[in-house]
DNA sequence: TACTTCGTTTAGTAAATACTAAACGAAGTA
DNA sequence: TACTTCGTTTAGTATTTACTAAACGAAGTA
């Protein structure tokens, strides 16, 4: 039984949908960074409407985030005023970059926030019992190092030229 | 000038709030961690409805999905029978409990999706162009392969029975 | 037995998010 | 100039998701 290429690409597009909606991003996204990845050609925007099925308003926006994000690259042709886009194939390179964008994000002020809250109580700046003070002192802190511990390991991993397969397996032995 | 700390805690579990959401979490959720995170003692629902405003269905709900993600922990008291809830306090236990949850997930189902993809175009049952095949071929087992390298990466901190700073600075000197 | 006191489930509502359709501006072309 | 052809923005709609209020069942207590 032999299934006809457009039919799983299909499928694939399908999946990548799924697993974008399980990250916390769009579908819509998930599918036409599929239909470019699957793509030996840079596409336009008419292109991709096209195979996803989404309106060009749609695909003008999510397009533009998935460029921030360095998942794909915008190119454009000589006499064509058309705005060419193709996957980014490199994904430790779009790990990096997507982990560097979500640095200026909303999650790293709510991350200062904590750690202005952990300064007060540092500065003795707070009335209440005093033990229980202490004990809130203690939590805050222990979660402010954990954060500093995962910020630590993302600037090791965006700083890295390359994240290939070999640091993986070097990770990996580390590990085990 | 003072912060009283009944007012520290509100701003605290806001800053969670923001953080949940941010990583696709409701931020009910990280509003009730983090009340048990700032309690000295475990807490009943209805002490969790008292200092979240929210509704008692809806902390039942969430409490359950936190203790199943390993953020929490249930327990009960001699002769009472309100159930306690208190919050976990290794945090890399709680991201190995996370891991290992979303195995089972559709998260998965997607991936063993891609899988099935690649094993078709392997036993060559796609009919088509067949340099595009080739073409889809390679891209989806590029995909493929990255997978499983996070895939390896993820099942090694699961098996750890210690992902303490040690082993994160461990990892930080190798990928300088 | 009837009566509390829990936690859970359910059905419906509110709020957030993804998307569409259509208007628009910029930049080229006749 | 008027007329296309792009990409973007906007305003509104649909869908999803978070939440509330209230009914319910289980398990204790009088």
């Amino acid at each position: 039984m032999t299934t006809k290429l457009p039919e799983l690409k299909q499928d694939f597009t399908e999946s990548l949908s799924q697993i974008s909606r399980f990250w916390g991003f769009p579908k819509g996204m998930g599918a036409i960074f599929a239909v470019l990845y699957l793509s030996s050609t840079p596409l336009s925007l008419d292109d991709i409407v096209e195979q996803t099925g989404l309106t060009k308003g749609a695909i003008s926006t999510e397009v533009r985030t998935l460029a921030r994000m360095g998942l794909v690259h915008r190119s454009s042709k000589l006499g064509d005023r058309k705005d060419y886009y193709e996957a980014e194939i490199d994904f430790y390179a779009s790990i990096r970059s997507i982990l560097k964008e979500r640095q200026n994000s909303e999650f790293d002020r709510a991350l200062g926030s904590v750690r202005e809250t952990l300064g007060k109580l540092e500065a003795g700046s707070v009335s209440g019992n005093e033990a229980e003070i202490q004990f809130v002192y203690e939590r805050v802190k222990a979660l402010q190092e954990f954060f500093n511990a995962i910020d630590s390991l993302t600037n090791a991993v965006i700083k890295l030229d390359k994240l290939g397969i070999s640091n993986v397996s070097k990770i990996l032995n580390v590990l085990k």
